[in-house]
DNA sequence: GTTGTTACCTGTACGC
DNA sequence: TGCGTACAGGTAACAA
């Protein structure tokens, strides 16, 4: 499922194929990712210039010359350049150069488009990666449920999901269900450095191929062989041996090491 | 404003 | 082999 290092490798492999080219045609289907897309959106997209690609949390931002494309992958959407539709295809891009389509087996995904950003993209919290331990403390400090579902709360952080929270309070030796307000400063720190470095360790490996993502150009990631973690119920802890436990905690399946985090 | 719950959706894994 | 069922989870909408 695309998180932050899967939707920054999707932007990055998107980039070389589609900047600076032109919209010829869009093609939608009728299915719900498309909710709320105006009748005339392939009129209005018609014609225009990409000219940039960028990133805000799990949302895709492409700027055409006069609104923005927004795309959100969902759980199992992927944004493919030059292939040909599948029967999960929602949307076809013919491109002067080239296509994208959008292709969603479960249908979680979302495209819009408009004159502006959405506000709720634009009211996402900050970058992980950007944040300063400051303001990540303070944000944290106002939060009264536990640490893994603060940090799957995007307006605490935009980007990340299930599998790096798992992987950062492994990291930060830090149980998922402590209240995040009552965590120490010190502590607060550990994770804001674990989750820093397991996002860009991530990103490095061109994100966890889980479930069925792949980039824009069809190629998996490799972080999944590097988690700690996540999905190894059961399996010997990394540090210490102990089997991996999980739990539910904020409705996800969550995975510790009882021993090693506290 | 914050927190918790539920619906959405279908491919995959598993048990029988 | 085929069937039924549980599970996976990001976001939005809603309730408390």
């Amino acid at each position: 499922m695309p998180e932050l290092p899967e939707v920054e490798t999707v932007v990055r492999s998107l980039r070389p194929a589609l900047l600076g080219r032109r919209i010829l045609n869009a093609e939608f289907g009728q299915l719900r990712v498309l909710r709320g897309l105006p009748a005339d959106t392939a009129d209005l997209l018609a014609g225009q210039k990409i000219l940039t690609i960028d990133r805000y949390g799990k949302f895709i931002a492409i700027r055409l010359e006069r609104g923005y494309l927004v795309v959100h992958l969902g759980m199992t959407g992927k944004l493919l350049v030059g292939v040909e539709r599948t029967k999960w295809t929602h949307a076809i891009f013919t491109l002067d150069d080239g296509s994208m389509i959008f292709d969603d087996p479960r249908q979680f995904g979302r495209i819009e488009y408009g004159a502006e950003l959405p506000g709720r993209v634009l009211a996402l919290g900050p970058e992980p990666l950007e944040v300063s331990l400051e303001e990540f403390t303070r944000r944290l400090k106002t939060r009264h449920s536990p640490i893994k579902a603060v940090m799957l709360n995007q307006l605490v952080v935009r980007g990340v999901g299930n599998i790096y929270a798992d992987e950062a309070l492994f990291r930060a030796g830090v149980r998922p269900t402590r209240v995040a307000a009552s965590l120490s400063k010190e502590r607060s720190a550990k994770i804001y450095q674990a989750m820093r470095e397991v996002l860009a360790e991530a990103i490095e490996g061109r994100g966890s191929s889980v479930s069925n993502y792949v980039d824009a150009d069809g190629c998996q990631g490799s972080f999944q062989h590097s988690h700690r973690v996540y999905q190894r119920t059961g399996e010997p802890c990394v540090t210490c041996g102990t089997p991996i436990k999980k739990i539910v905690v904020a409705q996800r399946s969550t995975h510790y090491c009882p021993k090693c985090q506290k």
